[in-house]
DNA sequence: TGCTATTTTGACTAAACGGTCAACAAGTTA
DNA sequence: TAACTTGTTGACCGTTTAGTCAAAATAGCA
């Protein structure tokens, strides 16, 4: 799984073969074919395992209610940015989001794995959700229906991070903190407690 | 070359062969390399085509200098959002921005045509920051940095575009207007004339 | 018309690929 | 220990793939 991982975000889904995952994995084709029926299976798996064991618990920090809301966001996008300047740093590339990347190359052709693919923007969408819910409770930002709000935020942080990977520049990520400020018509940090 | 953008527009870069490109394009083999010397090559040749015969001459409408500047940028997402809502309604699926999908899947893989994309977004750029240079000027929006502003505005649509392929939903792109505007803090359709 | 340059073709190769399989090794249980 | 389940291996098969090439067809032109 860490295998596939890796293939497919430094290149990308389709040009990663099974032979490629089972030499990076050192693992003969025929145990890979144990346990996995294809390479499609076990993207499945693999983005799974990805969520529950770096995504969820990364956000659940960085979500956590302790922290003001708009303030969370702003936590998540200067940490990806963070992320992707270092490896920029030390790989000289630029890798941004697996989870999209592959989302936008195979969406129109591996039912299964785009419907999982979905499924964790969903869950990540919530995160997203519940912080403009509390700005707007909070009155920190205007109101406006946080459903609609969270996946606008979602294309822009996708967006912008498919950009960076793009261009190969992580200073594009860098400046997600302030067009978030923009999109929410907030004031910046926000350091203000009723 | 229609061919070809054709089909990784349907699918993806990858999993196009150049057996799919001649039977697509009714053409043998033999005849395909009379021409390219690989499909990275007549990729390249069809991107800029796309450029100057699609892209450019639609542009140079959207962007007249005869339209109001933030008008000139409402006027590219809308078209971008009935375009894609019409392939939703046609066949079921949105297929997203060509380029930016092939961009993000070959960026780390093959540095001619990932260097053609990267002068694509470029050309393309250069619009959104007449436009924005003109509304400052105007005084339509708040003074800032036209290039990045441009850049910005670019992997927000570009983000957007890519979210709503993934999502398989035009609904998401219909946003792009009110985003941009929220990113340039402008009022709407700003129809104001000195 | 005949000569030349360009384009098209189908048959070909060699490598890569996905997938299978029977045999073998390593634990597990009784 | 023996029987059994689980995991591992390398050899193997058929197909797909990129890329080649000499020969045939077409087009341009004198």
């Amino acid at each position: 799984m860490t295998a596939v991982l890796d293939l497919m975000w430094e290149e990308s889904y389709g040009s990663v073969t099974i032979d490629d995952i089972c030499n990076r994995a050192a693992v003969k084709k025929g145990s890979f074919y144990h346990f996995f029926s294809s390479k499609s299976d076990l993207a499945i798996a693999a983005l799974e395992r990805l969520w529950t064991e770096g995504w969820k618990p990364r956000l659940d920090a960085q979500f956590s209610p302790s922290v003001e809301p708009v303030q969370r966001l702003l936590n998540y996008v200067e940490a990806i940015y963070a992320k992707q300047a270092a490896f920029k740093e030390k790989t000289g590339k630029v890798l941004g989001c697996p989870i999209c990347s592959v989302g936008s190359e195979i969406s129109t052709q591996d039912d299964k794995l785009v419907a999982t693919i979905r499924e964790i923007c969903g869950r990540k969408r919530c995160y997203f959700e519940s912080a403009i819910r509390d700005a707007v409770a909070r009155g920190d930002i205007a109101p406006c229906d946080p459903v609609e709000k969270a996946d606008t935020l979602g294309g822009l942080v996708e967006g912008v991070v498919s950009h960076g990977r793009i261009m190969n520049d992580p200073e594009i990520i860098r400046r997600l903190p302030a067009m978030i400020l923009d999109l929410l018509r907030a004031k910046s940090p926000a350091p203000a407690t009723p």
